[in-house]
DNA sequence: GGTCATTAATGACCATAGTCATATTTAAGC
DNA sequence: GCTTAAATATGACTATGGTCATTAATGACC
């Protein structure tokens, strides 16, 4: 690697670093441009030379989190427990990880919908965001087919239905832990809403 | 009603038409305050005098459709239809509903959750839309009663996990079908969970 | 080790949301 | 209809995200 190249590497950690930390002490909305170039001693144009925007270091936030979350579960989905232990596990780890860092969190949840508005315009990167839902769903039906050549579940159901609504329940079950200001566990919650799915609601 | 608060009436409405009609035709980003206040005839300061900030119309957009969307709601709810009919018959009104304005509702989705988050400070204004998701579960949560009581439904679930089940399918379909440019029925997909939440996965 | 093209850094500059001291308008009391 | 306090409107001003023409650093080539 070039000098060049390590220093850009460098810098660009530098500001990564820096913002995350001032994010998480102060907010994203109560940390400019400006203090995250002073800290870093560059200059506020530069900071645009490495971030389009300082919304986007959200999404950079958002995909080292999601590489991580990815690689603990790649582990998990070895196994070989019954198909919704999986489903279970996989989305409770999910849940579990989440819920070690809800400020910085909060921000990506609630910022980053205007890039994937945002990103709508420039067509290369249209579904960052959102295609790690796909990817979500896609795991899920996965390990649903595995559950129907089991026998353990409904053969006539919909896959992609069916995984598409887990994911519906894992989503929420996020979005209602972010909004409470309690700790009511998220892991717990998203649980039994998992079962119940399962089982279903109707006589 | 005197001159004084007729005056203060028609500026108000007439910020609320013009921004609205502005953010359709150019986007929410791309409509400026002095725009809006230069069509309507004010300074821009007084565009403030009535609204917190640019983002805080969204709310008021949101207000007056759900409004509007409850009020229809009324009257479905009164039929003496199976409670799984009745549920479905009521997420998928809204479904149609929402169906009719894409466009001003992916603003009010992807714009206004920061909204929620920045009135955290306000606590007078705490629960702004996530506050209507809560009614909207409390009526599932009635009809899935209804249901017990009547025999359609289970008598050993949880109806809190329940009715938040549900209505973590309507929102994810709702998001589903806001994030994609064609055309797939929100409605429709919301029936197939709907069925599926009731029927269950597992054999 | 000097020349030059490429790449990165810089900060003055712009656009726009939001503030606030001041000016204007309203209406109540006389 | 005059006076005055309260409500409302105003626009110069501030703060901040983002741009871009200019300057500085780098390294390939001779």
């Amino acid at each position: 690697m070039s000098l060049r190249e390590k220093k850009k590497q460098e810098t660009r950690d530098r500001i990564f670093e820096i913002s995350g930390r001032l994010f998480r002490e102060k907010g994203f909305e109560n940390t400019t441009v400006d203090e995250i170039t002073q800290e870093a001693g560059i200059a506020k144009g530069t900071f645009f030379n490495y971030f389009p925007t300082k919304e986007s270091l959200l999404l950079y936030f958002r995909e080292s989190k999601e590489e991580l979350v990815f690689n603990i579960l790649g582990s998990q989905m070895a196994t070989n427990a019954p198909a919704k232990e999986k489903i279970k596990n996989f989305l409770v780890l999910l849940a579990e990880n989440y819920e070690k860092d809800k400020a910085l969190l909060r921000m990506l949840f609630f910022e980053h919908r205007r890039l994937v508005m945002a990103s709508g315009q420039h067509p290369d990167r249209k579904q960052h965001g959102h295609g790690n839902q796909l990817r979500f769903i896609s795991i899920i039906r996965d390990l649903l087919k595995e559950g129907v050549e089991n026998g353990e579940i409904k053969e006539r159901i919909d896959l992609q239905v069916a995984s598409e609504t887990l994911h519906a329940v894992y989503f929420h079950s996020l979005m209602m832990w972010m909004h409470s200001d309690t700790d009511n566990s998220f892991s717990r919650d998203l649980s039994a809403k998992i079962d119940l799915v399962f089982e279903g609601i109707g006589e």
